[in-house]
DNA sequence: TATATAGTGTTTTTT
DNA sequence: ACACTATATA
């Protein structure tokens, strides 16, 4: 491509950002303002104009997904060349430079990567071995000390050092011993990915030197994220060239829990003063009213660099908020806008989000779109490499690559049960621990361990034997095939086939998926190894396998939803003490925590392209207690005249009716009704109902690992609430709602066969009257018996 | 050594 | 509400 094809369809401040190509550049990007366009163009900019090698060429992304995203668009843009571009995040570059030098900081190149739960079993060992109280002391909060300190570049011994009372003190101890452990097992937990490094280039000044030789340009969105380690780890690559271009926005600064130093962005300026500064304001994302509650809400931050969105998109829709009596209500309410968009051809499920601030809100609406036969996807909360089986596997796999990571080896010991059991395993420790040696040394020696008898070490034997024989085949094995071997010898699948329950199918589920991802990533790499199907599986997060085609909405926090956007997004849970959360509002610095919340507030709101809805419950329940919320002051900051309060009432006021989907005697007709502006009916007794919540756990299990709520489920859907004596409160039709019992409105009645969309045909086994739809009970053969609304189900007969 | 049970504490957000 | 831990028991 030549120059000006580049830059033609950029606008004035996206093609001065391109053009800017040398020294330290700072652009400051809106959320929506084309930033990823920016810099696809300025690489080909870099490439086709300045002539600059691909391979000279860093851009540093915060997780998979953006990076795969810009890597597919600068292929696309660039063509022949473009796959020399480097497109990594932090935590994968990391991990390559590591690999590669590992011996230089004493470790070896398949070094294992720690996930949360490895660093908090760690750690409770550290605990037992120090013979700390974990009464007095938790583990997490000593690793949320050791975390943020990595975070700030802070060794054990400085920690010390600055830390002089006794937790402080308590914690170096703790920290000094959890770094030797993580050594001893050749493990690095996520904040050494990048620690590790940054220790690497201080050094090994050659080291820094080949790298800043090797990548001439770089490029780091999301830069508002950055934590001091981070920093210095771009400072130091960039140091020679100086050509370093960092994209951000202070406003979308949400990570300050991880260690993210907004003073990395707001101060960029100061360390570089001859920084070129770029604004990119204009919107290409979102509506007239979207933006202006977007810069509203902003406003209310102090100390963020002054800027306003603008686009020249139409104003659409007004904001709708709704407030509503219960959690419930709310999701059902969400549950029934979304099935009205799909009734009436606005929308298909993919153009809809459902955003809140705690993965324990997901929970609601899940079960509202089971009922409504909705497709949905959640992100986050249960990692599916976190799930126990899978790390059980994997820690096979790990036993094999690094043998000396002892909390792998001991994960699975004794899994599955071969009798060797927590005496036997503490003795070995013991050996160990007095050898100077590995867990896994010890086994292997166990005919030394005098305290070990001799069925015992029979057994032991036979495990080391056993991994003796695996680790043979994974010499020239592939990584599916040694997978596959480990679950063939352990016979980890033909236990959970012989228990015949629904959690062991989701759990074969999930093996046989872990396989395919083997499979796929012996395919795709370009050298496949252990080690590096490992460290793919633990830097991979839930947002990374999310896929654009499948239409389903999907539902993830706040933070997730950051470098999204959808056409429809539906804020929830808008209530005082949930967002802002009560741990805001009551820090030693409220101010500052709850700023942190309205930047998050803010990246929700810019999220949605044409449609955003604001809902909050009056009442919700908060680990198991009803707890009554007044609306966020979220809500409030937004002007009224953009806002839409719903057909009746204003905010504060009760607003159960659906903006959409009523005609007006329908609405009429549900206002005269007796449960209208009173609490929910039944709503308690349906969640204190065991029936309901049971197996719903197990179905969601099916339905996580298939995907959607169409596969892989039976009976869980058919314990609904008893009777439909709760019916749903809000349905996308309102003749359906009005009209009396009977097969008129429905077209069918009990005893008729009836085709389902996802589920076949079935029969239609009884009808029950709710308050404003019926429940249908319908015996499908091949799936079990459902219940389901019959607005939402959209039966048909045969 | 393995399992059932009662009691305990916990959660904001995640690479 | 739920998961995890310590304890008692087979």
């Amino acid at each position: 491509m030549n120059e000006t094809e580049i830059l033609e369809k950029l606008n004035d401040r996206q093609r001065e950002a391109v053009l800017a190509t040398d020294g330290p550049v700072l652009i400051l990007a809106g959320a929506g303002s084309g930033k990823t366009r920016v810099l696809v163009h300025r690489i080909a900019y870099l490439i086709d104009v300045v002539g600059v090698y691909p391979s000279q060429i860093l851009a540093i992304t915060f997780t998979n997904k953006a990076a795969d995203e810009m890597r597919g668009r600068v292929d696309t843009l660039i063509g022949e060349g473009a796959e020399h571009v480097w497109v990594s995040t932090f935590h994968s570059l990391c991990v390559r430079i590591l690999r590669r030098h590992a011996d230089r900081i004493g470790f070896t190149r398949s070094f294992s990567i720690y996930d949360s739960d490895d660093q908090l079993t760690l750690m409770k060992s550290v605990f037992r071995e120090e013979h700390v109280d974990a009464k007095r002391l938790k583990e997490k909060a000593v690793l949320a000390a050791i975390s943020s300190a990595k975070d700030e570049l802070v060794s054990p011994e400085k920690y010390r050092a600055v830390n002089r009372d006794f937790f402080g003190s308590q914690v170096a101890d703790l920290y000094e011993r959890y770094q030797r452990r993580l050594k001893e097992s050749n493990a690095m937990d996520f904040d050494d990915l990048i620690v590790k490094t940054v220790e690497l280039f201080e050094q090994f000044p050659e080291v820094l030197e080949s790298y800043r030789n090797r990548f001439r340009y770089l490029m780091v969105d999301e830069y508002q994220d950055t934590n001091t380690a981070q920093f210095r780890f771009v400072s130091l690559l960039a140091g020679g060239h100086g050509n370093l271009c960092v994209v951000g926005d202070d406003d979308q600064s949400i990570y300050k829990f991880r260690g993210a130093n907004i003073r990395n962005i707001l101060g960029f300026e100061k360390i570089y003063p001859d920084a070129a500064v770029i604004r990119l304001e204009q919107n290409y994302r979102s509506t007239k009213h979207i933006l202006s509650a977007a810069n509203e809400v902003i406003r209310h931050n102090l100390g963020r660099k002054e800027k306003r969105l603008w686009t020249d998109h139409p104003e659409g829709e007004k904001i709708a908020v709704r407030r509503f009596d219960s959690s419930f209500e709310e999701a059902e309410y969400v549950c029934g806008e979304i099935a009205s968009y799909i009734r009436d051809g606005l929308y298909d499920y993919r153009d809809c989000a459902i955003l809140y601030r705690t993965n324990a809100q997901s929970r609601l609406f899940e079960e509202k779109f089971l009922m409504a036969n909705i497709p949905y996807q959640i992100v986050g909360g249960v990692s599916f490499y976190s799930r126990k089986e899978i790390k059980d596997l994997l820690a096979y796999l790990k036993t094999i690559d690094n043998a000396v990571d002892d909390l792998a080896v001991r994960r699975i010991i004794n899994v599955p049960k071969r009798g060797i059991g927590a005496t036997t395993v503490a003795k070995l420790d013991d050996y160990a621990v007095s050898g100077g040696m590995s867990l896994f040394e010890a086994v292997c020696a166990c005919g030394n361990v005098p305290t070990i008898s001799g069925a015992a070490a029979k057994k032991v034997a036979a495990f080391s034997d056993f991994i003796g024989v695996l680790r043979a085949k994974a010499e020239d094995a592939s990584v599916p095939d040694v997978l596959k071997e480990v679950i063939e010898q352990t016979g980890y699948v033909r236990e959970l086939e012989a228990e015949h329950t629904e959690e062991a199918d989701a759990r074969i589920d999930n093996i046989n998926e872990l396989v395919n991802k083997a499979a796929q990533y012996q395919e795709e790499a370009e050298t496949p190894t252990l080690s590096g199907f490992l460290e793919e599986v633990a830097l991979v997060a839930d947002i990374d396998t999310v896929d654009e085609g499948d239409d389903r909405v999907l539902l993830m926090t706040l933070h997730s939803a950051k470098g999204l956007e959808f056409p429809v997004v539906f804020m929830t849970g808008m209530e005082e003490g949930l967002f802002p959360s009560s741990l805001a509002i009551h820090a030693d610095r409220p101010e500052e925590e709850i700023e942190e919340e309205r930047r998050l507030a803010y990246v929700g709101i810019t999220r949605a392209k044409e449609r955003l809805t604001l809902t909050c419950a009056r009442e919700r329940m908060v680990r198991g207690e009803m707890v009554t919320s007044p609306m966020s002051r979220f809500i409030r900051e937004i002007p009224r005249d953009i806002v839409d309060m719903g057909p009746v009432g204003a905010p504060g006021r009760r607003v159960t009716l659906p903006a959409r989907g009523a005609d007006a005697a329908i609405r009429s007709a549900v206002l005269a009704s007796p449960s209208f502006g009173r609490p929910f009916p039944g709503t308690g007794e349906r969640h204190r109902d065991s029936s309901y919540s049971n197996p719903y756990a197990a179905y969601q299990k099916a339905v996580r690992s298939a995907g959607g709520p169409a596969a892989g489920s039976d009976g869980g859907a058919a314990s609904g609430p008893a009777g439909g004596s709760a019916a749903s409160g809000l349905n996308k039709s309102g003749s359906e709602a009005a009209v009396p019992a009977g097969d008129g409105p429905l077209g069918y009645q009990t005893g008729d066969t009836v085709r389902h969309v996802k589920f076949g045909e079935g029969v239609v086994r009884e009808i029950a009257d709710g308050k404003r739809d019926y429940l249908v009970t319908v015996d499908f053969p091949s799936w079990g018996v459902k219940k389901m609304y019959a607005s939402f189900a959209n039966l048909k007969k045969v």
